[in-house]
DNA sequence: TTCCAGGGATATA
DNA sequence: TATATCCATGGA
């Protein structure tokens, strides 16, 4: 993708290949806003500012060599579309849907708390659960409030989690902050995927589906399928052999996809959870 | 009022 | 290994 970086901020001049709605609504990411087409982003502890200017993309940044990490700049998207275009009509459409989306490299720890929080939820809740939870114990910036340290996570029991709405995942929260302050090595780099999932799982409220994205989101690891209600959804018509089981669509999805399943996933549950199961 | 949301933990067979 | 039930919350 061609993109310079000038002055403190990022200009992308490939628009197919970045597309500020398309990245931020579909579905990885939850500390966002949007107001009069610019887009405001928190990752961790820094604030990215998005939007368009003529054929152009612009990010505005607190640190813009995070922000070209982040947005995972440095990704040619055009060979990942192509390796997945032309052999399935239903891919197709998605990938067309939801071109300029971008999987972005997010901090591990705050993509185990966002999933977490996600299961069984909705986005417009579990944004605001997020925000709260930032509000409550994140820095304050200046204007915005950074993801909680896991120091200051630890400050938190579990009367404050359900106190900004996580309900019956306010345990899980608790738990997982002690685990991962004790013996839990956020540092999954040396394990093979499967044993880097079976290390998440391990976590009190991390199941298939939330290490999958954990997985994906936040360790970069494209060779995962997460299952939700949607991609199970969409799963028959794929052609693939028959079966309700999710852990075997996965694996029947991964043996087909390999390191782009992240990719195809990603464009599959935009596509439609934005315009429901279209089966023609 | 009931259903649903980027599911997981637990009990049971 | 596979299925059933419960779980907080708020918007549709």
């Amino acid at each position: 993708m061609r993109y310079r970086i000038l002055n403190g901020e990022i200009e992308i001049f490939d628009l197919g290949e970045f597309d500020a709605k398309h990245i931020l609504d579909c579905g990885q990411v939850f500390r966002y806003s949007e107001e009069n087409g610019i887009y405001k982003i928190i990752a961790k502890n820094s604030f990215s500012c998005l939007y368009s200017y003529m054929d152009r993309a612009i990010i505005q940044s607190s640190d813009v060599l995070k922000a070209e990490e982040y947005f995972d700049l440095k990704r040619d998207y055009s060979e990942i579309k192509s390796a997945l275009s032309g052999q399935n009509p239903i891919l197709d459409k998605a990938i067309e849907f939801g071109k300029g989306i971008r999987i972005l490299r997010q901090d591990p720890v705050e993509t185990i708390f966002s999933f977490i929080i996600s299961a069984n939820n909705n986005i417009p809740r579990i944004k605001g659960i997020l925000e709260r939870l930032c509000r409550e114990l994140g820095d304050d910036m200046g204007g915005y409030f950074a993801f909680p340290t896991l120091e200051q996570l630890s400050h938190a029991d579990e009367a404050f989690y359900r106190s900004i709405g996580a309900g019956y995942r306010a345990a899980y929260l608790k738990n997982t902050t002690k685990r991962l302050r004790t013996d839990f090595d956020i540092d999954l780099r040396g394990l093979s995927t499967m044993a880097a999932r079976k290390t998440l799982m391990s976590l009190t409220g991390v199941g298939g589906k939330v290490a999958d994205c954990i997985l994906l989101f936040g360790y970069g690891r494209t060779d995962v399928f997460p299952m939700d209600v949607w991609t199970k959804r969409v799963y028959p018509l794929f052609g693939l052999p028959e079966t309700t089981n999710p852990v075997t669509m996965a694996k029947n999805l991964t043996d087909r996809f390999g390191h782009y399943s992240g990719y195809a996933q990603q464009y599959l549950y935009y596509y439609y959870r934005e315009n429901g199961l279209i089966t023609k």
